[in-house]
DNA sequence: AAATGTTTTAGACGCATGTTTCAATCGCCC
DNA sequence: GGGCGATTGAAACATGCGTCTAAAACATTT
């Protein structure tokens, strides 16, 4: 027999338990979340586990989201930007990047990440805050210098920060509010919105909205509310 | 002196709870509220009194979102609606009513309703998943027959919904992420995100995206994207 | 083989929670 | 004024929580 069957030998306990952690915590919250289930869930057979591992429980809580945080995301903001794309072929870009990594649930990463990150940005706790701060950042930096270079000078700065939240807003609306989605909706349809289908529509809504053409970086648009089919 | 003078006269007890376990509920959740605090901030000496009026947290609970759920928004969604205007207007109308009911603290009410609803609306418990069902439906309906009327008849369903989660994702998210805006922008900039700004900005953005005038219900519309001081 | 540092186990601890109990108090009607 | 249901008061209850302690089991090195 292998030497490796036995179940607590490559899959460090301390990594199961904070697999499980981040799954708990990302159901149902830092104080609904007990740290038995949390061990449950890992298979360890004693709680005393996090307190050797991790201090105490409210630790266990920001390794989690300090874990979370480390997503693919940042990766892609600082390296993947298209330069020479027209403007509405990055402001596509960046939609995607929010669909894909935030508010669908990827392949690569487990979806308790950005459920984790979402409860935090939505009801922050002195524990995570600073860590929820320095990962929403990056995301509106990187919208603004799209934007700014999108419309035109003249454009104030309110009224910048206004137009930002308008598009991650209805990015983010597909992943906070999914159970309201889910329930007008219904389940069938919801899987099918996939990261393209999120992607095609927010990009096509909010480009309209700012008079951004398709295909060059001009600031007159071509309208005609043709929705169709998809 | 008077003889309503001492605390609990006409402001019975019972309402005091409901009122304070309300405001405690929104900030804190359901797990993270103790019996102990509602009755501090009701002014209630002791803590079996929850338990004499209310079943049991539990039903408190229940007991406050139905409260919340009576909220003012219905009967405008029901009584206030006007048939005559362009369609254009019926929108501004829609957004108008949730930026002011359900986003923005009103002062004919606390602010704690629509709090409380929010939280059951993106974790949806048990205990208050049906009071939030049946709150949220008339909204979207009153929406898509908004929608239907505005745009063109050979628009699919799906992409009806899809054009309602970006209206209302944009109005929700400066209630849902009201924390990460205040990073983004200061609690200076957000004081003056006030009922007009954000039904204007939201109802330009949206009409423009989906082609409508703002006179006539026609489905030609005029970009320029200028946005300005406001 | 012995020694040493690391991890696991079992159990108990103190504490805060929601709930219950029962007596005391109040308001009101006959 | 006495009787009585409704309300309030204070204390105790059982339970589940996070944490701690100390010994046992394990792995690794000497």
């Amino acid at each position: 027999m292998p030497d490796d069957l036995h179940s607590s030998s490559a899959d460090a306990t301390q990594q199961r338990l904070l697999q499980a952690a981040g799954e708990v915590f990302a159901e149902k919250g830092f104080h609904a979340a007990t740290v038995r289930e949390i061990c449950a869930r890992a298979g360890v057979h004693n709680i005393a586990a996090i307190n050797y591992y991790f201090r105490d429980k409210e630790n266990l809580y920001a390794e989690t989201l300090r874990f979370a945080a480390r997503s693919p995301l940042y990766e892609n903001l600082a390296s993947e930007w298209p330069t020479s794309a027209a403007t509405a072929e990055k402001l596509r870009w960046f939609i995607g990047l929010l669909v894909e990594k935030i508010v669908l649930a990827s392949r690569e990463r487990p979806l308790w990440h950005m459920q984790l990150m979402m409860r935090e940005l939505t009801q922050p706790s002195p524990i995570g805050e600073r860590i929820a701060q320095e990962f929403i950042r990056p995301v509106y930096e990187t919208l603004w210098t799209i934007l700014r270079e999108a419309l035109p000078r003249d454009v104030s700065e309110k009224k910048l920060h206004l137009i930002s939240f308008s598009i991650v807003g209805q990015c983010m609306y597909h992943r906070i509010a999914r159970h309201v989605i889910r329930l007008i909706v219904g389940e069938q349809e919801q899987n099918t919105y996939d990261a393209k289908t999120l992607t095609e529509h927010i990009t096509e809504f909010s480009c309209r909205a700012l008079g951004l053409d398709r295909k060059k970086s001009g600031s007159k648009s071509q309208v005609g509310t043709r929705g169709g089919k998809r």
